[in-house]
DNA sequence: GAGAAATAATAAACTAGTTTAAGAAATCAT
DNA sequence: ATGATTTCTTAAACTAGTTTATTATTTCTC
């Protein structure tokens, strides 16, 4: 498995040595997993952060009549878990599960606490890294509060071209907080106004 | 203007000395601002990260049709501003206004980045506070699309009931992402069951 | 403390989004 | 390849939430 692109992704945000390359490499345990495979598991505690080194997840929030509520996508070169369990290490509100096969690089929550340590600069990479994501949540809020549904969906779709092609549409309809059916009425208003231009 | 309340905000989470306590009130900046004033403008860089001594602010989005959309409030012992444009310093996509007068103690990002330097267990700090924003906002991206709107605002005043009192209902409805005259609706149902019990 | 301005309530007509149900298309397993 | 399962589409009836307009209430200002 290719640990470069996990290598190159942290680069964008800190300078490692070689020898904290291998320090760090040493630590990442790489792990392939099928298509439908958890995880995690929404209750369990959190135990790695995990780095998509191909493949695609979904991160959702099974309601209490079982609904999913998807909260995110990754794919290759993006980061997933449940943050809030990882660092506080308790239970988990969210589930991670393989949308495809997928190779992870993990880091277990007590090596990451050796890697601080060891490199500091690591902690810098976390916050930047959390920093981004909050920001993206921020936006994501917004444009729930401010857009209309074509919007969310053409806003979507725009943002993230990568996913439409790998995602099952009824996932993107839960991510988007509608019914599928609704979705499917969104694209083919959308599609008939294509053909009129 | 007491700095206490800020003092002990941050030693929630790290352990500061007399020393570098002193060196960081030598960096902030205490200010008073009055009701309506404005804090951060969107498209202006967001210079200050601000700490509420006293007061309530809101941070919203005005979209193109200049209707606002809140994103968050503050009151008393929390943080508010664009992170997204702090950190980076770039244009702010949110305005933060006072809700009521306030007092606030601002941190610039040129002394922050000073703070880190010198005290580099302020980077903890923020790495941690904005994990909790993170949380926070994750989790608010569920509740708007697992709930109803009866019990969006229902875990509203249950999770914030000090806001209940202090900030205006259409803000409220604005946060929840309805119309104010729907929110009326639901308060009146709401009270009529409390009636019936 | 009176008048003005801002906020909140009510209600009727409307629209966006859901539900239910059925059939079509795509994907999966053998 | 074929049947079975999963995903997607369509459409009609329905419900949640908005819009518009009017009145009541509270808060601000002088």
């Amino acid at each position: 498995m290719n640990t470069g692109t996990l290598l190159s992704n942290i680069s964008k945000h800190i300078n490692l040595t070689l020898k904290e390359e291998e320090l760090l490499l040493s630590k990442v345990r790489l792990r392939k997993f099928l298509k439908g495979q958890y995880i995690l598991q929404g209750g369990d505690i959190c135990k790695y952060i995990n780095f998509v080194i191909s493949g695609s997840l979904k991160s959702f929030y099974r309601d209490i009549e079982g609904h999913e509520h998807i909260l995110a996508f990754a794919i290759e070169d993006w980061w997933i878990g449940d943050l809030g369990s990882f660092t506080t290490q308790k239970p988990a509100d969210y589930t991670v599960q393989c949308i495809e096969n997928c190779e992870l690089a993990q880091l277990s929550y007590e090596d990451l606490q050796f890697l601080y340590k060891e490199i500091p600069k690591m902690e810098r990479f976390f916050r930047i890294l959390t920093q981004k994501a909050y920001v993206y949540f921020q936006r994501r809020i917004i444009d729930n509060l401010s857009l209309t549904a074509k919007e969310k969906y053409l806003n979507f779709v725009k943002q993230y071209p990568q996913f439409e092609q790998r995602v099952p549409q009824y996932m993107m309809a839960s991510y988007l907080g509608f019914t599928p059916e609704f979705l499917s009425k969104i694209r083919k208003e959308i599609s008939f106004k294509h053909l009129k231009s």
